[in-house]
DNA sequence: GTGAAAGCGCTAACAA
DNA sequence: TTGTTAGCGCTTTCAC
């Protein structure tokens, strides 16, 4: 069912239900109005909407780009940005860039030739082709993985927590809960390090010694947390807190602990970071500093969509991370 | 950048230059050919798939239609989608219908209005609209959930694990191990309660009792495993094993079970169905039925495109599950 | 109030 | 070997 079809069974012109299609049919009369609108019912008429992009420039669909879905933090922001965009009238594409630079600008290609409005783009870890992404002129914002150089740059809007601050945060969260001996296990390859570097900060103003045989730094996965915190247990037995630069980590080091046969809390404390959906079932449940994905999602979102429609500035917003108390600490 | 303006800066016609870019260029010669790349690559011109979409009445995209992104089953067969149809040249565009019927229609609207080339779905667990999704001429291949009349439906291709027959062999394994008192815990609605089913027709095998006081349906959440649990634990203190509909399920269980200090798989012994991510992760490792989630979501994609290339009959496709010896059995 | 016509970027006959 | 042209389904002036 195109539109001609729809003007023939009707016998209007296609401009005419064109005008009544979009509303814009103050100078339509009642009785043809109704009429075009008898047909698009009765035959369940859907403009077809790659013409109307076409024709329009503008597809109404905001493309994601993510490392990989399959990664448990993620879900969570894709249904904020969904249920956001939704509301809004926008569709969504996303795509896996499985975490590779490469894949990231194919993927990006990809989107524009779908003439995607906007993008809402996570940074694969890997060195990435970040210029390649967000220098163009499609609207980009941002979500977590932010660097350094993006914040100065004015084209683009970001959706982050400072994990940093996080880190340094769930750091004094385990010296609080008396803890004197914490190890930090977590990626090798954050931005920059961010969240290694909130935990030596709050070394620092604990006056608490760093020692490099206490820190772990490889993946975002359990097998990190797991390796790390046989190894650091290894070294130091009296270890007795594990701050995890996510809940994965956390998860390999739980795990590592019940093998080792320490008790959690009692002897080890353990604190992640994200508030996956899975850390609440782990044993004992995780105490973990919450980012409120899918509030970031709908943040980015609603962001993006002002800027297409209102043309309101792209912007920084970021998150608080949110203490959520369970019984590893 | 149009194929207008390279074609101005080759010094060639727009023919030309889509000749050369979809490769019809056997009788383009080879000066003018490299003219062409020369003029697309120095300034990375990528064709308008919206466009070229309008004009060949395909887009390349194949439309991914499930209830939720965030519930753990997803995510790999999303992955396992796009990556086969990624290796074939198609895109993929998902919607969520969030267990919604009206949703359902919504999203499939969506798609079609995008154009998409075929569809992929799972259907809602709600009363669904499956007719009006699966009756129109939009080829589609319906994963997971299969419904009894579907299959009748030559129309659609269908990928599916015997759902029946893994709760079957789940209730087989947990007697083999020893099991004599086993209670069933799953959702209520699964289509036609398959799952309940296998339940029962292995207690009939088995020549055990069937006693509804160690049912417990409701939903495919860790909640319904922890009430489910406590539930029948109450009634029967002597139940050793529990046969659970999914992995989210029967991480509730081993959740009350916990805190009712029982010892599993010592005292009750359980498995789940799935193998979701974290089943992993569990304390003690869930022993799980395994479906190949991500191989499912390739040859979903795969049958299909290779029906929408080649003309190939979509079929009826139906995997085995592998059963995980983890640690609760 | 309504419709004719141009054109979005591209492909595919067909003509030259 | 290359270019001209019609048209995919739609929106949007502008003329009637």
């Amino acid at each position: 069912m195109t539109i001609k079809e729809v003007a023939r069974i009707a016998g209007v012109s296609i401009a005419t239900v064109s005008k009544v299609i979009n509303g814009c049919d103050e100078h339509i009369s009642e009785a043809t109005r109704e009429r075009v609108r008898a047909v698009v019912a009765k035959y369940n008429y859907i403009p077809n909407s790659v013409a109307r992009g076409l024709k329009t420039r503008k597809s109404k669909i905001i493309g994601i780009l993510l490392p990989d879905i399959t990664n448990p933090y993620f879900p969570q922001i894709v249904r904020g940005i969904e249920d956001a965009a939704n509301l809004r009238g926008y569709g969504v594409v996303f795509c896996n860039t499985g975490d590779n630079p490469d894949r990231e600008v194919e993927c990006y290609n990809f989107l524009r030739s779908k003439m995607v409005d906007g993008i809402i783009f996570t940074r694969s870890l890997k060195r990435s082709a970040r210029n390649r992404v967000l220098t163009e002129d499609l609207p980009a914002v941002v979500l977590d993985r932010v660097e350094r150089d993006d914040r100065a740059d004015k084209a683009c809007g970001k959706v982050y927590v400072d994990v940093r601050r996080t880190m340094y945060d769930a750091t004094m969260k385990l010296f609080q809960a008396g803890c004197g001996e914490i190890a930090c296990l977590s990626a090798a390859s954050d931005s920059k390090s961010d969240r290694f570097l909130g935990y030596l900060r709050a070394l620092e103003t604990l006056d608490l010694p760093y020692d490099k045989s206490y820190v772990f730094l490889d993946k975002f996965t359990e097998d990190t947390g797991y390796r790390g915190a046989k190894a650091v247990l290894e070294h130091h037995p009296e270890t007795d807190g594990l701050v995890c630069g996510n809940d994965l980590i956390a998860i390999g080091a739980l795990q590592a602990l019940s093998e080792l046969e320490r008790q959690v809390p009692r002897q080890v404390k353990v604190i992640g970071i994200d508030n996956i959906y899975f850390s609440n079932f782990t044993t004992p449940p995780l105490s973990t500093m919450g980012q409120p994905t899918y509030t970031m999602g709908e943040a980015a979102a609603s962001m993006l969509i002002d800027h297409l429609e209102y043309g309101k500035p792209l912007f920084e917003c970021v998150f608080d991370h949110e203490y959520i108390q369970r019984q590893t600490v």
